[in-house]
DNA sequence: CCTAAAAATGGCAGCGCTGCCAAAATTTGG
DNA sequence: CCAAATTTTGGCAGCGCTGCCATTTTTAGG
């Protein structure tokens, strides 16, 4: 393997010179660097960054934790953070803890053990020790998507507990009594959760109460809200709307209402949540609450790159009025 | 910052020795062990990966690069990767080349530049120099996804040109004739490019021709689906089939039609690629072909984590009869 | 042409850890 | 109880690079 020591002697030059025109750092001749950026690509140098960020201070990379891959949600922060983060010069390095706080911690820590600028991580549950352990690292810290709750340094995102209140008071405020809710693992999805809570407490002030509830007990996706509905209709038959824990879910809703001719929204609304482009582009597009999914990614890249205090940013979501309600 | 030295002290032994018992490498007392892991605790220690990986030789990362995360393609076989990968005790880093050749191959560069165990990227197609960076780099290389081209080192996908042929000849065996083809921007999607030519080629065979064609300019999405059929279906009036660049494309034509009341799949049969779940939750199932993308991911990690030869892999993929044709 | 200031350069000590090796402690076997 | 075998331990030289500092070279100014 080629080492700066090498490029450094095919130049005819001492290694610090050479490091000093590879990284375009300090001075050196328009002649010294001709010769080092010929031999560095005779050569076929490779710079070595693992050495290069030990004898220096602080590497390029930021830990990114999320619960998982497959909601398109956390692809969609990723992306955010990934073009801002790319764009001052830093590295991702992607975790994915499959919404279990256990291994949340011990991949938190395996993060830390790269000395990383900065972490980023979905969400402002953490285990006991996984908090300690980002809050003693000395780096900055951003807890994304979730407002709702103490944050340990920089959070970015909004109230999943407000979002699951204004739902409420929209369906309440369009006339529907009789609402029901399909959701799903609420053990594992603390923000579905919250959003639950925050629906049935909203429900709760109008004088209602929830009409009856389906909870599937695995991760969410459209054919889990296709048979969710399906069995809750099964049980409630005089449901007039229902909310779904997400999107997916209540897509899988909408295409069971399709199948079986179920007329919406006359004879059941449904309404979703996150904004997905499914949603947008159906043919009634979906009533649901559009989060800033991309935006949190994008806005916690830019605090965890720069420094100053504690900060608490709420990027709010926005209702949006479909057809389904 | 603690190091392993404090620690070492702390603990009244050598700073061997306390590596090895962090590292539960080598031998030691049990009493030695219990006073390095409380001096280790006690001080909030956190290993240097940076310096240990100096040290030792060969990190436990492995690169990973996508063109995309919106396309979910591309998080499902992260998401197999991510799976072994941690499972083997690797760390994923990933980079988002947003289709660019030119962005592929710096981030290739600065991919190696952290010395990483292998690297796995999506596709064949590279610049000539990300190419040589890959093959000089003496680690494990994986491309993955397309099996159409000369690989580097390990090859795990299926062939994009036969899925695009096998659909052509699928939808003439079922009789339709007029088939046009709705895509996106083929000059960054190498892969839905060779499905196209596939599906070209094969029409070719049977004697028939592409009775229209329409490709919008921008990567694919519903809308982009639901759009672009609706441009095709002003122009050429009398098809009986349209073949879409992937599923997202294929489920905007099918709430187009839906939205239209064009009869799926009498009055027009649609088919798609890729095998999305909201595909097969569809009121009418699309009629798609299946790729084992997460298969793709996991296959590719494995490989990438091993010795052996250079090896190619085609994992199939599975023509899903719908109800869309 | 000489001196002072500025620019360019090289040497070398780490960064924190691992791997090697020799030394010390312990166990085994007779 | 002793020698031999085995286990445990610590010292120390790097890994490849950067940052500091001293030295050399160049440029500027008179």
């Amino acid at each position: 393997m080629i080492t700066l020591t090498d490029v450094a002697r095919a130049a005819g030059v001492g290694e610090s010179t050479a490091s000093r025109v590879l990284r375009g750092h300090g001075s050196f001749s328009a002649k010294t660097r001709e010769s080092v950026l010929i031999a560095a690509t005779t050569l076929g140098y490779v710079p070595n960054r693992i050495a290069g960020t030990l004898a220096s201070t602080g590497s390029r990379l930021v830990g990114i934790v999320i619960p998982s891959l497959s909601n398109i949600v956390f692809p969609d922060m990723l992306r955010g953070a990934n073009t801002v983060l790319v764009g001052a010069g830093f590295q991702p390095v992607i975790a994915v803890t499959d919404y279990e706080l256990g291994r949340e911690e011990s991949l938190i820590e395996s993060l830390l053990s790269w000395r990383p600028a900065g972490v980023m991580v979905a969400g402002l549950e953490h285990t006991e020790r996984a908090s300690a352990m980002l809050r003693n690292s000395g780096i900055r810290v951003a807890e994304l998507l979730d407002t709702d709750g103490q944050g340990i340094d920089i959070v970015v995102g909004f109230s999943n507990r407000e979002a699951g209140r204004t739902t409420a008071r929209h369906l309440v405020s369009r006339g529907y009594r009789q609402i029901g809710y399909v959701g799903h693992d609420l053990n594992r999805d603390l923000r579905a959760a919250k959003r639950f809570a925050g629906f049935r407490s909203a429900l709760g002030e109008t004088g209602l109460d929830l009409a009856g509830e389906e909870i599937i007990p695995a991760s969410s996706s459209i054919q889990a809200g296709r048979d969710g509905l399906a069995r809750l209709l099964e049980r409630s038959t005089n449901l007039d709307a229902v909310y779904f824990s997400n999107d997916d879910m209540a897509i899988g809703g909408y295409f069971h209402c399709l199948t079986r001719g179920i007329t919406i929204p006359d004879r059941l609304a449904i309404f979703g949540y996150n904004g997905l482009d499914v949603a947008r582009s159906a043919p009634q597009p979906l009533s649901t609450i559009l989060t800033p999914r991309v935006a949190v990614g994008e806005m916690g890249a830019r605090l965890v790159c720069s420094d100053g205090p504690p900060t608490v940013v709420d990027l709010g979501f926005e209702l949006v009025e479909g057809a389904t309600t």
